[in-house]
DNA sequence: ATTATATTGTTAAATCTCTAACTAGTTTGA
DNA sequence: TCAAACTAGTTAGAGATTTAACAATATAAT
């Protein structure tokens, strides 16, 4: 019989992944969905000027699925992608001035949900599940690349 | 400024849950779901001849969510459904012996990957993750019935 | 009893993510 | 140099999940 401390901690992890979505959504602006806000976070923090692949990889999500969160927040006006001058096959994403204050927005809208976390669990909490999770996230990460592994 | 450390977590475990699942899909039989599995799996251990809605709150979904997954599962002929004899409303899942046996596959292919998982970490580092991650989730979903909360 | 409120389950529309398949450039290596 | 192999990005199709809105039934309250 396989541990079932396994599927009871990916279950978890499953089911917060889904609350936490959820309850993020709701609350960031207008129709934003926590993969957008994600990869405009991403962008303010590393910089910009990166192509869709390397931000897929970053996130770990498919190329497609890249693709498709990078032409809404360019559709809204939060990032510029321009043709790589280099690489004739790539391109590059820019933030722009919308997609910063979005960003920050965001963050602000962030907040209250943040404080009544932290006033319910300790930043040492965090801190000491984090090592765990990681070294998990790169056991599957590095799980991944190996059979058929597809579009990314 | 807020801190990142939960963002960081909330991340990984965003990252966990995608690539687990993902990983996980590759295993199932046929074209099975992680969410139908784990209803299979919840009747198997808990006892069939439930409703539609207990198991969306067990697992945390919207009906219609459930809904989709339960008509699913009933289109394979792994579980029948039928009208609850006392409550005119409500529709009582039952699982079929092509249920049982799925489930019994899904679990005997997954073994493999769970052995994996099992060398790279002992039970120990995920009952030392557990406590943590049950209460993040209990304090999740006490959270979610607090405001406009909608259609559960 | 009757009305108001809550619960069960479904349908519809939107968005996400995935896999499969393809186009177009880039690198590698014989 | 040139073909093979790889990488960047997109399109198409399928399935999941969410919110919104409803129909039907049950429960509570007056």
């Amino acid at each position: 019989m396989a541990d079932p401390v396994i599927f009871e901690t990916l279950n978890e992890i499953g089911i917060i992944n889904q609350l936490a979505s959820t309850k993020f959504r709701n609350v960031l602006p207008d129709g934003m969905e926590v993969s957008h806000f994600s990869v405009l976070n991403h962008l303010v923090r590393l910089g910009d000027d990166r192509t869709l692949a390397s931000i897929a990889r970053a996130f770990q999500v498919t190329k497609p699925s890249m693709t498709n969160t990078i032409q809404r927040l360019e559709a809204r006006g939060l990032v510029q992608v321009t043709p790589d001058p280099v690489d004739g096959r790539a391109k590059r994403v820019f933030l722009t001035q919308a997609g910063r204050m979005m960003r920050d927005e965001a963050i602000a809208r962030l907040g209250p949900a943040i404080e009544e976390l932290a006033a319910e669990f300790s930043a040492d909490d965090f801190k000491a599940a984090l090592p765990f999770l990681k070294r998990l996230r790169a056991y599957l990460d590095a799980e991944r690349d190996r059979p058929g592994s597809p579009n990314r």
